[in-house]
Formats: structure tokens, C-alpha cells, sequence
DNA sequence: CCGTCCCGTTCTCAAAGTGAGAACGGGACG
DNA sequence: CGTCCCGTTCTCACTTTGAGAACGGGACGG
């Protein structure tokens, strides 16, 4: 049947799109997410009390929460990050500095995920701990171009470049030239490429084994920094700052 | 053969056990975990290549990690809670006047999870994210004390009064009396219950339902923090950020 | 006050997927 | 070059999952 992929537990797969389709709707009941699932009602009755007893999800009488459970595993694994523990304070004095929202990216599987995210005021597209497209964020621009070549293909392959706004860049040699002019500047930009009305500036942390690690970025509605703001006050204080992180990392 | 539990689907807990597993040994490989948890090795393979192929395992060569993908799940639960999410500020706040490591506890399923944990220099037993016995700590006997009756019972029951250090309360009769005197005052201490040399104070945020949500706590090792100071300066803070918040929580 | 509807829970059984064990393959080390 | 160790693959028997139907209880409305 799967011919393609490797040995898979099912299962698995099945409780965690339960946990994952009670994160999309905000707490969902039994009946409700065996519709949406297409699965039946006393499976998915089996794999909530298997996940509740263990934690993973929690309820509040007839609708089920996702748990705190993955609260301990998340920041678990961010702290355990090179990047984020050394580079946790120098993000915090970069959006003291800049006012605005500042983010810590890492790459993942294909995906950009925001370790953390201090936000700027303002409405903001951005959860800390999201994962999201690394063609249409100005800090997943940055990891992309510093990527290995051949994962880079690869996710871009898998992946594609979905459109997320009009101006999300969704042809493939017009990304490549960006990543050129990336990797020479070592910045990178996102004008309105992710979310309408918002903008980024970011820069790479290449890890010491010249692959990117992680990026750091400052970003805000286009009210609240102009694009002479966001080119020439911010982009300075972006680029020191992941370069700064870049230096700690490799001394250790 | 189960004849006591509801039905449960055992695929879904050996993968969360395989999990857990990694977060105790900090990564690890295939053989390893298949030896710890006594779980054939092709088994164990098959679920990390699943939960890898989900994000919720990362890989280095041939060690797996907790992935981030519990970061997303984890914060969001945690965004998604009323007391976090009208909390977080007077806890900052809090800690920022006292100077010393500040703490926001909640009830989840008979423990408690520091969904808040702000460090106060020096040494700290405490992880954000982290699952406790509700009888060892301050913050922890705040929530017992104002829990359900019934409730209480339960979980008492079920999860005993294991020590964890020599001055644990593991008398139920005393733990008893202890919590009559937390509904008095609204206070709890913890004096080296949960670790050595280390202290607390918490004040329980009592919900809209009567049933205590969650508590606030402040703690710090034995020479940071002296009984005096313990007592008298940081103990009114305690009780009247709780205080605020659970005031915050009814008008909402 | 009773009937209806909806939702969570339980039960049973067949089909399917999991997991043990053994064998393979490749890299590290001596 | 041989050995050892670890991850990966394969196969098959057995357990477990999951569909579907039936139950039970609470909410709502007539």
C-alpha cells in the first residue's frame, strides 16, 4: 500500500492529527472531530482518553483541549538548542533597542520555526512556535540561502513556494537571485511577502559548520516602520546582533 | 485483560513514552531506547521515524531529539489558558519587585505546572513547562487548598505524598492541617519540602467557580531569601498580585 | 412533563497494523 | 582487514485498532 515511505506507525499519525485538528479549532468535542477527521466517533473517543490520561490533552467536560503536557517537551527542546540559549539575551536587547517585534527563527524539516517571538505592539501575524514557509519570511529568506545546497533543493522541491500574499515570491529563479544577493549582504528582506501590510528585515546565523543555524529578525506593519526606518536604523542593529550570536556560538 | 481502565490505544503511549525518553536522556539512539523501555528495536525505529517525518523528533545522525514541534502545541495550550493569559503581566511585574525567582502554577490532572517560571539568579530547581507534586511546593498547596474536596481526595489518593526531601509533609493528617491554615490566610510556604535549601511563599488565584485555577508563587534559595525576608516583605506582594489577577479573572 | 435530538460512551468483531526477532549493511575502531 | 556496534529492513504471528451499531443521559423544545 505505502510503497513510497518508510516504516510508519499509524496510529501515531492518527492521535497526533487529533491533537493537531484541537489546536485548529480551539477545543473540539468527540462527534466533532471524527467528522472533520473522517474517523469514527469511538476512535476517536479511544485515543482522547489515552491522550488525557497521559496528559496531552485536557477537558473541560465535553470538549477537549490540547494539553500542557507538550508544554514541558516544547521548552524542553528550545532550551536545548545551541542557538536559542546563547542567543536568548542578545534577541531580548535587540527588540529593547528597535521597539519593534524582533524573532529568533531555526530551521526545521523544510520549515522556519519561531523560537521566540517578542512582539512590538500592534497586531502581528506571528505565534512563538510557529512553523512557517521559509520563501515567504524575510529570517526563513536568510536560512534558506545559507542552507546546504542540496537540502535546500530538496525542500523547495517538496515544498514548493504556496503563495501566501500577492507578492510572495512563488517563482523559483526569481528566489534564487534573492538568495544570491542575500548570502552577499547577509540580510534579507520580507515586504509584505508573508502577511499584507507587515515587512521584516532579518539576518542569518550561520552555525559553525557553515550551515545556517538560525536567523534573527525585526519586523512591524508597514505604518509603524517605514521602509527608510526599517533600511537604514534597524538593519544595522539585525545584522550585528546575529553576528554577534554567530561569534558566541562558534567559541564554544 | 484491561479489565479496570476505559479503552486506550497503547501504539500512541509507546510513542509518548519513546518521547519522554528522549527528554530524560537528553537525545538518544534506536538501541538505547529499545534496551531502557524494553521495546524491540525495529519497533522503536518505526515510531521515531514517524514521529520524526511529523516533527515532533528531530535528528542528529543517529541520536533523536525532542522536536520542536511540541513547542507549537505547548505554547499555544499555554496562550490558550484564562489565568496565563491575564496573569503574565502582574507575574513579571511581581518579579521584578521582589527581585527573586517568581513562579505562576496551575491544576493539571492532580500536579502542578509552573506555566510561568521567571528566574532569579543563582540555582533553581524549577523548570518552566515542568510537572510537580502539588504537596511539596508552595504554589502546590495553595491550589489544594481551595481544590474541590472531592477532587482533592482523588488525587491525593491516587498520587500518595512521595518525599522529596526530609522535611516533605507525607502525613496526610498534616498536610490536612496545613491546608486549613492556607484557606486562612491565603498563603502558602514551602520551607526545603521540594528541595533542599531552597523556599517558597505562593498565595492561591482562586477561579470564578470557587476552585482554585492556579497559584502565584516567589522562591529562592535559603541565603537569597532569609525567613525574615521570606515573611515579611515578599509576602504581601504575593498575596495581592494573586489577589489582582483572581479579581481580574471575575470581571471577565 | 414528555418526546426528540445530539453527543459521549460502550460493545463486538473482523481487518489491519504493530511489534518481535533475525538478518542485512555500513561505519568506526583497533 | 576483521570485528563490533548500531541503524535499517524484512517477514510473520498476534494483538490491537477502528468501524458500526446500540446504549444512556442531558438539553432543548413542544
Amino acid at each position: 500500500m505505502n510503497a513510497d515511505g518508510p516504516p510508519q506507525v499509524r496510529t501515531t499519525t492518527t492521535s497526533l492529527r487529533i491533537v493537531e485538528a484541537l489546536r485548529e479549532l480551539d477545543g473540539a468535542g468527540v462527534t466533532e472531530l471524527a467528522n472533520r477527521l473522517d474517523i469514527s466517533k469511538s476512535a476517536v473517543h479511544k485515543h482522547l482518553t489515552t491522550l488525557h490520561r497521559l496528559g496531552y490533552v485536557r477537558r473541560e467536560g465535553n470538549t477537549y483541549q490540547v494539553g500542557l503536557q507538550f508544554l514541558h517537551l516544547g521548552l524542553y527542546a528550545r532550551d536545548r538548542l545551541p542557538v536559542f540559549e546563547t542567543g536568548r539575551d542578545a534577541v531580548e536587547r535587540l527588540a529593547e533597542a528597535t521597539g519593534h517585534a524582533t524573532n529568533l527563527m531555526v530551521y526545521d524539516g523544510g520549515y522556519g520555526v519561531y523560537v521566540r517571538h517578542i512582539p512590538g505592539g500592534g497586531d502581528d501575524p506571528i505565534r512563538e512556535g510557529e512553523r512557517v514557509y521559509l520563501h515567504a519570511t524575510a529570517a526563513g529568506k536568510a536560512i534558506l540561502a545559507f542552507l546546504d545546497e542540496g537540502e535546500r533543493r530538496s525542500v523547495l522541491e517538496r515544498i514548493g513556494l504556496p503563495e501566501m500574499t500577492e507578492k510572495t515570491i512563488t517563482d523559483r529563479a526569481r528566489l534564487e537571485r534573492e538568495l544570491r544577493s542575500v548570502r552577499d549582504q547577509r540580510l534579507a528582506f520580507d515586504r509584505e511577502e508573508y502577511a499584507e501590510g507587515y515587512q521584516c528585515v532579518a539576518s542569518p546565523v550561520v552555525g559553525p559548520d557553515g550551515v545556517t543555524a538560525a536567523a534573527v529578525s525585526v519586523s512591524g506593519s508597514m505604518d509603524r516602520m517605514t521602509g527608510k526606518t526599517l533600511e537604514e536604523d534597524v538593519t544595522g542593529l539585525v545584522v550585528s546582533t546575529a553576528k554577534s550570536i554567530e561569534n558566541e556560538l562558534l567559541s564554544r
